[in-house]
DNA sequence: TAAACATATGAAGATATGCTCAATTGTTTT
DNA sequence: AAAACAATTGAGCATATCTTCATATGTTTA
């Protein structure tokens, strides 16, 4: 038997992680984003809340390296580009339509 | 580009499956049932918090069929069943240590 | 059956989270 | 330069989350 236990330190990046998901809204963010970057205000239609909101979970989002930014004029367009968190994020949504 | 966003009720789903790991103390009792069932006293043990908040973790682990357990005596011995979680689990471990 | 042990439950407090509103910054157009 | 547009930021509020403490439930042993 594994005797093995993440430290608290890892356990706690792993948590950030998976908070990350962990949201109604930043699951619909990222679930538009699998379909192809998208400015804020696009997302802010899609998901049903303020722009100010889209702001508040790109910005954290952006802080976790989990999506990228790219600004052509007055729009900023954010895109998910490490494929590791597109599986990750498929392997979540596969599993509860599993069910 | 797919213009297709998980409608909100699929979304609060796959949030909550992520929520499930968004937590250092869950994040920890999950690593540690990676190797074996561990009864409640184990776990809070290796976890650092008190059986009670085991418990409560416990609970909602076992509702959201993340874990299962098994009564022998006076203890509950808790473990993964399901190899997807697991995996799922694992691949956000893996992302997290390979940074 | 009483005592001891393991787990579970409910309440309460501290902290974290997510949202909107108002104001600000940055960019383009007139 | 002013106006219009897009995004960001900070404050404040409502709600959710996690923990411990105290108590209750369930199981075994004396």
């Amino acid at each position: 038997m594994a005797l093995t236990v993440l430290d608290e330190h890892s356990a706690t990046h792993v948590a950030e992680l998976f908070r990350a998901f962990s949201d109604t809204s930043r699951v619909m963010i990222l679930s538009a984003l699998l379909g192809g970057e998208k400015n804020v205000g696009a997302l802010a239609d899609l998901v049903g809340i303020s722009e100010s909101a889209i702001s508040h979970h790109m910005r954290g989002l952006r802080q976790m390296r989990l999506v990228t930014a790219r600004r052509n004029g007055k729009e900023v367009y954010y895109r998910v580009d490490d494929p590791h968190i597109i599986a990750l994020f498929k392997q979540g949504v596969r599993h509860v339509q599993e069910e």
